[in-house]
DNA sequence: CATGCCGTGATACAGATGTATCATGCGAAT
DNA sequence: ATTCGCATGATACATCTGTATCACGGCATG
């Protein structure tokens, strides 16, 4: 009947189906059945090509981040030509914020894997979890490097920096899914804070 | 057999079992079944004093709520008197970072709570969640009261600060919880970053 | 003394969930 | 042409979950 089907295109479809439920109802909502019916095949095909739900859900998960990663790169481009240390540092950091439908999707379901992470550590420890020291990395060079053009006090801590300001767009993210502020003030508490860091 | 037992304290060790079931398991593993051993109660008794798992479970966050204030109340207190506003300011924000047992007990588990009202909304709106925005007005008086006393830059922007500085430690407090450093390192990004804002 | 409510136990119920099993059709290789 | 493995469907199973029901003993109030 089938005539030997893509395996990739399908893990694809049925990841992505798992997704697109843990952004709008949750990763709760996400059972086997849920995804299956909202990826359009039967309860069967989930558990065919990917044989339990922790393999499924590691799989949506580094979909997940590729997702990000890509949408940092647009954004580190779209910054202009040729980037900038200041460019970049604020296309990546705002990238993160929810403010647009893509980015509050992206957000949304990265809690809902932080949540089911915190309390099931052996997960973490199935997926490479280096991604934000990574950013921090990059944000730190970037810090770096504005400061030996003159457009940061030499005398701060670059790490300190990139740390902080990662953990403070994170926070605001967390901010505004909670519906403490929306995505234009958290944009607006980011932008004052680098026009802080690097000259107004 | 039992003689009319006091109500409040009966909910009190419930709600509190189920804390800790929050904190060391997380939110889903808490089910009435496993409050009411954690609790050493019958099944029934939980049904009984909490008349659905949504009242039980909105019952605990307020108690973990004022378990938070407190710990605020007395780091502020220990920050020394006179009070200052650098004093107030260090007191609070340090005191929400999971640098030890309690911070990261209440830290784990308001994390939980997070994660259920994402996709829950109708949960949040039973439940006072104007604690942030008080948090963040108190954070931004103090910081007021310093420009005023010459310790901070007045040219700073007081509400983008506070907001900025809250969400940093929150930031910096699910990266602790993620594993990615440990208390100390996020305290001393706190502290870099708060020896920046007031003077060296 | 009788009546009725309060606190508690045991158990039932319906639904959901992850996983396993059995069956079947189709295409390719021998 | 037969055989074998891949892709898929239907269904079963054991477990867990929140909630509801029935029952019963004790204490206070009439």
């Amino acid at each position: 009947m089938t005539a030997r089907v893509e395996h990739e295109e399908r893990r694809r479809q049925i990841a992505e189906a798992l997704l697109r439920i843990a952004d709008t109802q949750g990763l709760q909502s996400a059972s086997m059945r849920a995804v299956a019916a909202e990826a359009g095949v039967s309860l069967r095909l989930v558990q065919y090509y990917f044989t339990s739900k922790e393999g499924l859900l590691l799989d949506a998960l580094e979909r997940l981040g590729a997702q990000l990663q890509a949408r940092m790169a647009e954004w580190i481009t779209a910054a202009g030509t040729p980037p900038t240390p200041r460019g970049n540092v604020t296309a990546v950091l705002s990238c993160i914020l929810p403010t647009d439908a893509e980015s509050r999707r992206i957000t949304r379901t990265y809690a809902a894997y932080y949540a089911l992470v915190l309390n099931d550590p052996e997960l973490l420890a199935k997926h490479g979890a280096a991604q934000p020291d990574l950013l921090e990395g990059f944000l730190a060079k970037q810090i770096r490097a504005a400061q030996d053009a003159g457009e940061i006090d030499a005398g701060r801590d670059a790490e300190m920096t990139a740390a902080g300001l990662l953990a403070m767009v994170n926070g605001l993210g967390s901010s505004v899914l909670g519906g403490q502020r929306d995505g234009a003030a958290a944009l607006a508490v980011l932008r004052h804070h680098l026009a802080e860091l690097f000259g107004g």
